[in-house]
RNA sequence: GGGCGAGUGGCGGAACCGGCAGACGCUGGGGACUUAAAAUCCCCUGGGCCAAAACCCGUGCGGGUUCGAAUCCCGCCUCGCCCA
């Protein structure tokens, strides 16, 4: 028997002599054990792939602080290598640093500290909040992208591309950031506003560097079939969509007066005889050679460059006004001879489909829209089932499904089944074809800036782009630059970095100045890892085809169409140039939910710390006006951040990391609460407690092994609990992720074991103890570590197998029934686990007779293991 | 506007494949210990009725399927995300 002294910090073994007193100190139990681990080299790499899990957590940017949302993706990722640790798992589990990129240099802006210093200083930082954090990563095979021994492999990567035709020079128009005064990626500029700092995006024509990502949009939508089932679905759609593949046909207009072609894109061919005009986006090439000599030419250009200015959103934008002009000229539309006038338009875009637009206002919102506004004919050819349609009467377009009208042969037809039939009159006439448009675009990879992977690129006048030799790579920064954004690179006025001798023909020649968008970066940071300081090569080929691909891959959602779209259309050029044997980087993805937490907001005081708020009565300390009280994302903004530096201080990274975990689902939003946390935390102090009390006792106790049928029924209800935990555990860290269930699992067993300990023998009390701490272990390292020493446990616990669950212990040989009459629970009986049916049945109308009285029994269902219900009328 | 997801106590959440709704934690209430407070420990905590038991209601709203629905189906409302 084991006793128990609580309350008081102090504890009596069982021979009666007082032990010294056991309190939790985190502090002192979680740098104890970090040592340990450090110094056993439990966490570092094995080199053997055998049995290789590859477990990645996405890297953070330097940004100076670790913050909530970093805590929970890494404490998901070392939860789960710890556990594979301890099933025998080969596991890589690498950290590193995204360090390139503009926060570092904004901050030269603003305070003249040299990006590389700010970077490698919050590198440092943040190194050290996570080694306290006990992160288990092995700390040799760090990397950061803006090291020289880093992104001199960036920079090679980069020439094999250009080499293949894979990394061009191209002008387009592109998105400008008027504030970064940088050029964005279609991808970095989220509904006309720069992803960054917010500020509307322009529209420039600019040369730039591109990957022909485009081209590779059928095979990044093919790959999806790969991954489903081991990504969010909503992620594979959040691709899809992006990718946005339409089929449609593409039709040649005739232009009357000149006789002209201009190809047209539509993937409505069914409301093509509901043409009424045809519109040109104001970039057209056609354009100018159209307009020549006609007497309104020098209006219509001005227009086309007055609209072609306008940002991309500015101009598509649902609720944008439409704005044209009239060219004076006409199309014939090649199925019926039709003449409508030709217009240029704000909102056609020359980069979608041909830069020309039929427009079919009775069927198209824009189109009804503009042709509403410049009078223009509306002509249905589309008509509702059941009912006419008028134009007369149409108050917007009717874009659903019905039947084809005034559209030559195909009247009376169903507009899906017309589609098709009308496309292939084009095809068998000659004037047109089935085409599939993109909306993904190719990937503009050259940014204005200073702190980046400059592109080893040289321009000779006489041979033209030069790549950077190879033993001259890396192509290092200038330290001593101007950071002021002036729209050029800070190194276009760096006069040593710009000129260099053509590597070809040695006349004097210029560098390219323009830098590599970071997302370059992190599109191999994966396979650099795997051989972190190889000085011969990007990477190692045996090691990539070893450890690749990569088996978990833990990171945000915001994540989903930018970085997780860059890096497998990376894999896939590597592929195509025989670097890697395979497309698909990532097995399995992971994606967590966003922090929230309460932000509080005074009318006049605009948003309050916790600390400004008086949380009785939720008014402002200041004015004693009554605050808002909303969930939110963690952000400085609202000043609802907490530190895990604190959080780690005051209760420890044990009870961050349980706490973090405990707090849902991580593939949901939390709401993180420091009451919350406390809980946690008085969970650890009991558990310690316990444990360390009963540890003097149980220390050469060997667990439970028995049969389990010489057990009395606590012992049974203690082992059911906890073999019970266990087979939720692993299914929690094979398939769900969902750790919260399987804390709140071992919350149960501790307080079951605090009910009964006077009736559990120390074999089995042993077991249960040795078994939470198992449970605990991916959660709670450090003190699950302290604990299984104190339980006399040697070595370290996360070299010790992961137990598996009794199935015995999980089989009960008896089992309660709740009985319903009509789906109402009204009784319950106990039953021996074998009883046959018929028992069951007439225990169960036995232990309800009385409800029964009166009424007719027509059936009674027995389903074993769950319930009795006695339907009766 | 379209697509997807979610909606369960005062709060975060639990409930295997349609089978006892509310595990676990927080908050709140009561009590023990204490000179006192903190910490700790014990009890209660969905609503109604109520001394208690019994009973009734209850998983956003309305319907349906079923012996039985938080779970499946149809319609609606609200919120979130993605695409317009």
């Amino acid at each position: 028997m084991i006793m128990y002294e609580h309350g008081c910090g102090q504890a009596t073994s069982p021979k009666g002599d007082t032990m010294p007193p056991h309190d939790y100190d985190h502090e002192a139990i979680e740098a104890r054990w970090r040592a340990f681990w450090d110094s056993e080299g439990i966490f570092a790499r094995r080199p053997e792939p055998e049995n290789k899990f590859y477990c990645l957590m996405m890297y953070p940017y330097p940004s100076g602080a670790l913050h909530m949302g970093h805590v929970i993706n890494y404490a998901i990722g070392d939860a789960v290598t710890r556990y594979l640790r301890r099933k025998g798992r080969n596991v890589l589990s690498p950290m590193g640093w995204d360090s390139f990129g503009l926060p570092a240099e904004n901050a030269a802006i603003r305070t003249g500290i040299h990006p590389a210093r700010f970077t490698y200083d919050n590198i440092d930082r943040m190194r050290n909040q996570m080694v306290r954090a006990g992160w288990a990563y092995d700390w040799t095979t760090e990397l950061a992208t803006s090291h020289p021994g880093y992104f001199k492999w960036t920079q090679w990567l980069f020439l094999q591309f250009f080499k293949h035709d894979l990394a061009v020079k191209k002008e387009a128009p592109v998105n400008w950031c008027p504030s970064c005064k940088t050029v964005l990626a279609n991808e970095q500029a989220h509904q006309g506003k720069c992803e960054r700092c917010g500020t509307e995006v322009e529209a420039r024509r600019l040369s730039q560097w591109f990957l022909p990502m485009s081209s590779y949009a059928q095979r990044l939508l093919d790959g999806h079939a790969e991954l489903e089932g081991n990504w969010p679905d909503r992620v594979l759609k959040m691709q899809k969509e992006w990718i946005g593949r339409s089929e449609g046909v593409e039709v040649v207009f005739t232009i009357r007066e000149t006789g002209h072609d201009v190809p047209i894109y539509t993937t409505r061919p069914d409301t093509i005889y509901g043409v009424t005009f045809l519109v040109l986006a104001p970039e057209h090439p056609l354009l100018p050679e159209l307009m020549r000599g006609r007497p309104n030419e020098r209006q219509v250009l001005d227009a086309a460059r007055r609209m072609s200015r306008q940002s991309r959103e500015a101009r598509t934008g649902a609720d944008t006004e439409k704005e044209g002009v009239p060219t004076g000229l006409h199309v014939v539309n090649p199925y019926d001879g039709a003449a409508s006038p030709l217009w240029i338009a704000n909102y056609a875009l020359m980069e979608y489909g041909t830069g020309a637009v039929m427009a079919v206002p009775a069927h198209d919102q824009r189109d009804f829209e503009f042709a509403r506004k410049y009078k223009l004919d509306i002509k249905v050819v589309i008509r509702p089932e059941d009912t006419p349609l008028s134009a007369a009467d149409m108050a917007r377009a009717y874009e659903s499904d019905g039947i084809q009208v005034d559209s030559g042969p195909f009247d009376g037809l169903p507009n899906k089944e017309a589609w098709g039939k009308i496309a292939a009159m084009a095809e068998q006439k000659g004037f047109g074809k089935r085409t599939v448009n993109y909306r993904l675009k190719d990937w503009l990879i050259s940014r204005q800036r200073y702190w980046g992977a400059p592109i080893p690129i040289i321009y000779c006048d006489k041979c033209g782009m030069v790549p950077v030799p190879d033993d001259q790579l890396p192509v290092l920064l200038p330290e001593d630059v101007q950071f002021k954004p002036t729209g050029d690179s800070p190194l276009a006025s760096h006069k040593e970095f710009l000129h260099a001798d053509c590597p070809r023909c040695g006349a004097p020649a210029k560098r390219e100045t323009d830098t590599m968008d970071t997302f370059v970066d992190s599109s191999w940071y994966f396979l650099r890892y795997l051989s972190p300081r190889n000085t011969a090569a990007a990477f190692d080929d045996a090691q990539v085809s070893a450890w690749m691909p990569v088996d978990l891959y833990v990171g945000g959602i915001e994540h989903a169409t930018m970085h997780l779209i860059y890096a497998r259309f990376f894999t896939m050029a590597l592929k195509d140039m025989g670097l890697v044997p395979f497309s698909e980087p990532f097995r399995r993805l992971f994606c967590q939910g966003m922090v929230q937490k309460v932000a509080y907001r005074c009318p006049q005081h605009l948003w309050l710390s916790e600390q400004e708020v008086d949380l009785n009565t939720l008014t402002c300390r200041q004015c004693g006006s009554a605050v808002e009280a909303e969930m939110a994302k963690m952000s400085k903004t609202k000043l609802n951040v907490v530190s895990p530096d604190d959080v780690i201080e005051r209760f420890g990274a044990d009870t961050m990391h349980t706490y973090i975990l405990f707090m849902g689902p991580p593939d949901q939003d939390m709401v993180y609460s420091e009451q919350g946390l406390i809980g946690v935390y008085r969970f650890m102090k009991r558990l310690f407690q316990d444990v360390s009390a009963a540890a003097a006792g149980l220390k050469d106790v060997p667990p439970y092994a028995g049969p389990g049928s010489d057990l009395n029924e606590t012992e049974k209800q203690l082992r059911l609990l906890l073999h019970t935990n266990l087979r939720r555990a692993g299914e929690a860290f094979e398939k769900t992720m969902h750790f919260n269930t399987v804390i709140a699992g071992d919350m149960e067993i501790m307080n079951a074991l605090r009910d009964a300990r006077d009736a559990v023998r120390p074999e089995v009390h042993r077991e249960i103890l040795g078994g939470v701490i198992d449970t605990l272990s991916p959660f709670a390292p450090h003190v699950s570590e302290e604990l299984f020493h104190l339980l006399g446990g040697t070595g370290s616990l996360f070299t010790a197998p992961w137990p598996q669950a009794d199935e015995s212990a999980l089989r009960l040989d008896e089992i309660e029934y709740p009985v319903q009459v009509n789906g109402k629970l009204r009784a319950r009986i106990t039953v021996a686990s074998g009883a046959a049916e018929d028992d069951i049945r007439s225990a169960a109308m036995a232990a309800a007779s009385d409800k029964l009285q009166g009424l007719d029994v027509k059936k009674v269902i027995v389903i074993r293991d769950r319930l009795v219900n006695i339907v009766a009328r």
